[in-house]
DNA sequence: TTAATCGTAGATATTATTTATCCACGATTA
DNA sequence: TAATCGTGGATAAATAATATCTACGATTAA
């Protein structure tokens, strides 16, 4: 059970253009050495959340990316399932109709009990990262401390135009 | 995000082994026969299992594996840490520091609460799989199906007796 | 005692998936 | 019109999962 890298970039990508003032945006280049990662990898997570509304892309010079919504409006759940995919972790293959002897078909008129309660651990778990918003995130960070994402995004967005300014 | 086989087969194995008489047991070849998977890499899990004290061996002829506890104190999380390892799916690389313009130092002492919210939910997940015991399972399938996990296992133990008699 | 059977452990191959990179293309705007 | 950006697909490299094999030690039936 592993979840990929992608989730934790997009993510703190997410997080990074909350911050943004109004009509701001983060090119994909930006973002990558924001976060200290590969472009060409990143920019692969942030079409497949703008693919999956979570982010709008800005095209053109001066273009980038951001939010498609108000953060309080997306969920972790909803950057998950765009990067990782909708499939749920535990997938059932039926190995209790391959053995050699074979039981009655009506057995298996009802699903696997065993997939059932891993679905159920794993709805479990959805329903915890959908009640988690990024605006909670930010909440949770500006609560007790002076430097939050947000804040180090809009930093970073002042460099960035400085850079491009040049 | 995604679950290996191994956990699917040894739960199903783990069930097949509750079926069995006092003093009986299965050899790893006869399990893997029962669900069509392969000996070798089956045999994996099974001293996984072993190790985390929810199966025993009893070595020699005639020997195999039984439960090492009653199906009510195996959990569906003993299983799947005892096989998937107990490493948390989300593993955070702290990307927030890697970025160019390093942040105040301060601002590190707080865990990072994407982080904690990704663990939040992972404990939920497991929560929910250390509520469903072996026991669990199997009363699902016996409560409404007279073809259950526990009788084909018994069927297939004979079956295997059978065949060692000869 | 002996030979068969079983599990243990580690090495190793094979396959699949993830991660990462690259390039040609179309759209937009200074 | 030229620069900049995102799009999308192809592709390579790295990593992990899957599967197999071999030698070994323990146990027990004959």
């Amino acid at each position: 059970m592993k979840l990929g890298d992608g989730v934790e970039q997009s993510i703190h990508c997410t997080a990074a253009l909350s911050g943004l003032s109004a009509g701001g945006v983060l090119s994909a280049a930006a973002l990558a050495e924001f976060h200290g990662v590969s472009t060409s990898y990143l920019l692969k997570h942030l079409q497949a959340l703008s693919g999956a509304g979570i982010l709008e892309t800005v095209p053109g010079p001066k273009g980038g990316y951001r939010l498609a919504k108000r953060p309080e409006d997306i969920s972790l759940l909803d950057i998950v399932l765009a990067v990782e995919g909708p499939a749920p972790a535990f997938r059932c293959s039926e190995i209790r109709q391959r053995g050699p002897n074979p039981l009655p078909q009506r057995y298996f008129t009802k699903p696997c009990q065993i997939t059932a309660a891993m679905l159920r651990a794993e709805r479990a778990y959805r329903a915890e990262l959908a009640s988690t918003s990024i605006a909670d995130i930010l909440a949770e960070l500006s609560a007790d401390d002076d430097g939050g994402i947000a804040a180090r995004g809009c930093a970073f967005m002042e460099l960035h135009e400085r850079k491009a300014a040049r």
